[in-house]
RNA sequence: GGCGCUGUAGCUCAGUUGGUUAGAGCGUCGCCCUGUCACGGCGAAGGUCGUGGGUUCGAGCCCCAUCAGCGUCGCCA
């Protein structure tokens, strides 16, 4: 007898008396003793299987356990009058049982796959098949999919071509530790693992391709964030003969694209703002723009302060920067100290706090503070009664920093991050060049390849830090989701830029002379951009990890606990590659 | 490498001021149950309290060290 097949959330009361076959799971076995129920669990549902008594396959049924693997072929029949279940999309109908195949057994699990409760992370990803199996997962990596198909038929549309660039390259120092695979057949030579496929990109782009795309995975060997994997995978977009403007007109019809089609919300324009904006109002170059507490500079309103730690700010040519607190005045003076010790971890020197409440206001920095000063910062970060203020002192660059992690943190207390709301807002006007802090000597902000802004080559000798870039950064909800910029396209601006970068002409040739030849015959003016996939997916679920939005992700250790990899490998394989062990280090033959 | 949080039954957790035999829910196992869908009822098994050391008459609880996980700083052009 032949028998359709149906998923396991298919049929309906108008597939009764049906004749069918379902495959899955066992979500659950309810057992009522002269009469059994299992419900069968694929990726589209769940129907119910009944066992009645005097059926063949009834005893069977009293030891089947949660999830084992049933084929079963049954008849559809609507439920009995008062025992649907509305909660399920199957739940008119069950599936009298005709004939069980148990295609598998399953041992008991270590945790229960039928529910989204709360496991240990390191049980998870241990089996992280089952984990992969529960509600939660299941919708997560769904939506994932969905998101990146969206992004192809977007870029498909637009006249992208989907490249794929190796993932065996050549090592080049800049940026990120690079993960290396030694050579078998080059004796002390090692291909690396690419940290993106920045220069293939461009160099499809001098190809003739026009418009690149790729789903690409990056890899950098860097400890991990709760945003951070080892390896992770990018949305990498590249276009010939574009403006900025272009590039970001592509990336936000993009963004708007995957919402409207995956999620079902039109986004509105997204905000633009200057990285001075960002770091003015907001304190941050990855501003949460789902909320306003802008910060405002009152360095002027204690112009003549007698208060030492604004005193000595203000003397040394930093900057007061003040955040309002809504609601803060019924912060005890405990909150406020836990606040304080906060704003040391951000790496601020302290914080000063202002408190409006009913009965007056309250500082920690009273006797310095006239009723003028404090009407003068209050109408400057739009205090109320019953408002808070938060006040940081340092060095301009430090203040503002320190009060924009004080103000994500406000906005988490105050309840303004909904992840329901999605903030997008494109960052541009970066400065060229930054201090680095190790050497102390100007260093590209970004990355080598990044155009200066038109017209600042000519500040590159006598003003080198005021040059910006046509560098732009996209984020959404205080998460940097990603960044491009105009590439140079002309090999002695290339070549101009390597030299700012401390590398000699045989350097430059050595890691990079494939590159500069290549601009030498011809390359396109071209820009792009790459969006971390992660992030953007982790945001869209409203989870906080992006493990959560990875099959299979590695833990902060970067191991793979379902893998255990890294492992040992045999003397053997060590020896093919030209290695030798380090004297500590396990072997495994 | 620094800092913080966590670690008690298979899972999620509770455990008072240091004091008798370390508890609960879920899961598991057994028995009963013909309309449940988180089925129900009765019963049972299941614990090196992460590990090691110390303080104490006595440690799940206090101290030190250590391991693991997570978060974070450094790092991530």
């Amino acid at each position: 007898m032949t028998r359709d097949k149906f998923s396991c959330g298919a049929l309906r009361a108008a597939d009764a008396d049906k004749m069918v076959e379902l495959c899955g799971w066992i979500n659950r076995r309810r057992d009522h003793g002269g009469l059994i129920f299992v419900d069968l669990r694929d990726h589209e549902g769940v129907t119910q299987i009944v066992f009645d008594p005097g059926h063949p396959s009834f005893a069977q049924a009293e030891h089947l356990r949660n999830e084992d693997v049933l084929r079963v072929r049954g008849t559809v029949r609507t439920r009995p009058a008062g025992t649907e279940n509305p909660r399920l999309a199957t739940g008119d109908v069950e599936v009298a049982i005709d004939e069980l195949e148990i295609l598998n057994r399953s041992l008991v699990p270590p945790f229960q796959v039928n529910a989204d409760e709360d496991v240990d992370e390191n049980l998870r990803l241990e089996y992280r098949y089952l984990d992969l199996r529960r509600p939660r997962m299941q919708e997560n990596i769904r939506l994932r999919h969905r998101i990146i198909k969206a992004m192809r038929d977007f870029c498909d549309e637009r006249g992208f071509v989907e490249i794929e660039t190796p993932m065996l390259i050549k090592s080049t120092p800049e940026g990120a530790r690079d993960y290396l695979v030694p050579s078998r057949l080059y004796p002390g030579s090692f291909y690396a693992l690419p940290q993106s496929p920045q220069m293939l990109k461009q160099i499809s782009m001098i190809a003739g391709f026009g418009r690149y795309m790729q789903i690409a995975r990056c890899m950098r060997d860097e400890d991990q964030r709760a945003d951070r994997q080892p390896e992770f995978t990018q949305l990498d977009l590249e276009m010939s003969f574009c403006t900025q403007e272009e590039v970001l007109e592509t990336m936000e019809s993009c963004m708007r694209y995957v919402w409207q089609t995956v999620l079902g919300i039109e986004l509105p324009p997204f905000a633009r703002l200057t990285h001075q904006e960002a770091i003015a109002k907001y304190g941050l170059d990855k501003p949460d723009l789902r909320f306003g507490l802008e910060l405002a500079n009152v360095e002027a309103v204690f112009a003549g302060t007698e208060f030492v730690v604004f005193k000595s700010a203000i003397a040394g040519g930093g900057s007061i920067v003040a955040l309002r607190y809504p609601g803060g005045a019924a912060l005890s003076r405990r909150d406020f100290d836990n606040l304080t010790e906060m704003a040391k971890q951000f790496g601020g020197k302290g914080m000063v706090w202002i408190s409006l409440a009913p009965e007056g206001m309250k500082s920690s920095a009273a006797k310095f503070l006239t009723d003028a000063d404090v009407a003068a910062v209050s109408t400057a970060v739009g205090a109320e009664p019953g408002d808070a203020i938060l006040l940081f002192a340092d060095t301009t660059a430090l203040a503002h920093a320190v009060a924009g992690k004080m103000r994500n943190e406000v906005g988490e207390r105050c309840r303004l991050r909904d992840p329901q709301c999605f903030a997008f807002g494109w960052v541009t006007g970066f400065p060229y060049l930054e201090i680095d802090e190790e050497s102390g000597k100007p260093a590209p902000a970004h990355h080598a390849f990044t155009a200066p802004a038109p017209g600042d080559w000519a500040l590159i000798d006598r003003a080198p830090m005021e040059m910006r870039a046509q560098h732009y950064d996209l984020v959404l909800n205080g998460w940097e989701l990603g960044s491009g910029s105009i590439r140079i396209h002309k090999p002695e601006e290339q070549r101009r830029i390597f030299e700012m970068l401390g590398l000699s002409a045989d350097q430059i040739e050595e890691r990079f002379g494939f590159f500069v030849r290549a601009l030498e015959y011809g390359a396109p003016p071209h820009g792009g951009m790459a969006l971390g996939i992660d992030r953007i997916v982790m945001i869209a679920c409203g989870e906080e990890n992006i493990r959560e939005v990875i099959a299979f992700p590695k833990n902060q250790g970067a191991r793979d606990l379902m893998m255990d990899a890294p492992s040992p490998v045999p003397d053997q394989l060590i020896a093919d590659l030209h290695l030798r062990r380090a004297p500590e280090s396990p072997s495994r033959g």
